[in-house]
DNA sequence: CCATTACCTGAAACCAGTTTCAGTTTGGGT
DNA sequence: ACCCAAACTGAAACTGGTTTCAGGTAATGG
């Protein structure tokens, strides 16, 4: 406290202290409130005179008011809590970066949690971003604990949920239209000459996302039986530390094919990169021996192998919607809950053409940028 | 205010509003400042009759102390500034991670600024993090101002600056040990045959760690000149918007090469990707026509072409120990600022070994997995 | 010309904590 | 039994803002 103010008196480390709207006051001879005033009630003004002069000294001592201080009185802290289920997944970071802009721009800063795929942490993170008074939540989260998140929208904070719904939970959601993009993907398959189809995921219990993948795949199996014939398809639960399980599963896909063609429908860059693990170790080569249609597009799918197709989720978009969704709660909109689906891109590749032997040829060529219109 | 008191007291609504250390005190019939003590001051104890009282009245109300006043009394957040220069970078990201797992161990919110590569933001996201009081910062941002964050360390807040150092700058430093790393890559180049080879990076100007590897290449070429006979190396700087620049470059490369082994050193995950597409769009494959050795091991690497040869930088263990320097820091460690240099891991794949052509076989045989220790 | 109103400004209370300071109690020593 | 110190607790001041409330001044109306 003492070597505070010594501070702020000596001349030499006086810009080691911040200035306080005290300092201001003083330096513009007027009280606190009336610089308060300058600051937020600008329209309403105060006399001209003393408006100037409360303006130069906010210049003169490079004055900026502590959000810290503004939030503890306002109840408003300016700060968005961002729960991410896991930030090295590809998905996950490119949301983030959506979201971190939009915020950025409309004066919000994000505080960033990390659950590391710990279901646990959730109610923690939630608990801890509350505390910070964080005006309003994007969440990414594990499926598992509604309760968490419910218990943020109880304390009347706005909530926005990407990617991963909680059922029965009141909040806006925004994600790819995840039984249009399977259909897309599947179709592209069929057409493309596959018949015999293998939809591998991460274990789908209780993560909407990957429910509605897997019921949107069987949905397609089912209702393209009559017009398809041969036409068959499974799925398969991948586990991280199942690389043998993975390694049958396409071993007996390929036995189930017989002569007609074996595809695989990956249901995200996590499950794909998996199944390239297990082709590399058993030998075989995408679109020659077995098709692929993976979710998420990334920057290395081009290269993999012959080129490996992909369903691109807009998520730069979901990022920014998501974030415009909780800030138009934040401005006061109070309608009921949205549900926003982006559909995705089919991004045609060498592993989906059946004819072609892996990566010996130059990919350009097969780069036919299937697409459909995606949501503005 | 009436709306809250309202609430306060009605029995269903009672949880919508948080309880402060008022509440407790009443609940308790002692007063805030013994609830505060019981909080922070345990260890000198309180009367074991009094503290049970204000135990139980905690529990019972569920508080927990709200941490912006906290913040705003003593000045200190809990929280910490993380400045990143581009969470699209797989680096950053990784970083990222390892950071914020030490900072929520210890008890430390991070509190995220993306620069979206955008050098003009950084005074912008120091201030803006300043105000909320981030106790201290690590920063990955463009070498370009020094100044801000020069600012922040006269703020008296401590700064860890991770893989790009500020020059003339006073603070902890964390990063690859780039030298030893481009040693490593390249004198594995040369080992397997290569005799012929570019370094391919992003603009180097300004920013630290390009500027290392850079010399560092340019440096081994001409201290293995002599017991290398025909060893050659150049350097070549990559822009974002010049893919034919970059196609160019590679044709003289193999030009200069004559029947001598080309091969290319790429500085990170980014040009690997550049560099990976400009293969493509000539026609050439890894290994047979180009060897490469690449920084960042990325998950994909093992299944672009024939696998790509990378050199691994620990980038959790950066970012753990970035935050525990902070940590330190913040703790009140007072010492001259370090330098913590960890090193790299080179996996040798297929794009380093000459004889083997492109994809077509199983890359597990290639994976030798060559190893330096790496720094605790 | 006086009363009323409108407008501007400052003092003080408040947000939710921490910390200082002073007062009370208790215990030990003599 | 008395004195003094140590230990514990509460009132109040403080952090840096915002907001209410009341007072003062100038302008307008009767």
């Amino acid at each position: 406290m003492n070597a505070k103010k010594a501070l702020r008196t000596s001349p030499v480390a006086a810009s080691a202290a911040r200035s306080t709207i005290a300092d201001v006051a003083r330096e513009a001879g007027v009280s606190k409130a009336t610089v308060s005033r300058f600051l937020n009630h600008r329209e309403r003004l105060l006399t001209p005179d003393i408006a100037t002069r409360v303006e130069v000294a906010i210049a003169a001592l490079d004055y900026s008011p502590s959000p810290m201080a503004q939030a503890l009185k306002r109840g408003r802290s300016r700060l968005i809590g961002l729960v991410v289920a896991d930030v090295t997944n590809p998905f996950s970071v490119a949301v983030l970066r959506g979201a971190e802009k939009a915020c950025q721009d409309a004066g919000y800063l994000l505080m960033l949690f990390n659950l590391g795929n710990d279901s646990r942490r959730e109610t923690e993170a939630i608990a801890a971003l509350t505390a910070y008074q964080v005006e309003g939540f994007i969440l990414n989260t594990l499926g598992r604990d509604a309760s968490a998140a419910t218990h943020a929208a109880r304390h009347g904070k706005p909530v926005v949920l990407v990617d991963r719904r909680h059922q029965g939970m009141q909040a806006d959601f925004v994600s790819l239209d995840n039984a249009g993009a399977v259909q897309l993907g599947a179709q592209h398959l069929v057409d493309a000459g596959y018949r015999e189809l293998l939809f591998v995921s991460e274990p789908v219990r209780d993560v909407s996302s990957r429910e509605d993948r897997e019921a949107a795949f069987r949905r397609f199996i089912s209702d393209s039986a009559a017009e398809v014939p041969g036409l068959q398809g499974r799925t398969y639960e991948s586990d991280v530390d199942d690389a043998r399980g993975l390694d049958q599963a396409l071993h007996s896909l390929r036995q189930r094919a017989g002569k007609r063609l074996p595809a695989i429908v990956s249901s995200n860059a996590v499950v794909t990169l998996r199944v390239a693990a297990a082709m590399a170790r058993l030998g075989w080569h995408f679109g020659a021996d077995v098709g692929l249609v993976g979710f998420d597009d990334t920057e290395w799918a081009p290269y993999v192998g012959p080129g490996l197709s992909t369903i691109a989720q807009p998520t730069d978009e979901l990022g920014r919607i998501a974030a415009g969704c909780l800030l138009e709660r934040l401005r006061g909109l109070d309608l009921p809950p949205r549900q926003i689906l982006l559909s995705g891109q089919l991004l045609a590749r060498g592993s989906s053409i059946p004819g072609r032997f892996s990566a010996s040829l130059s990919r350009e060529e097969y780069c036919l940028g299937f697409s459909i219109g995606h949501a503005d």
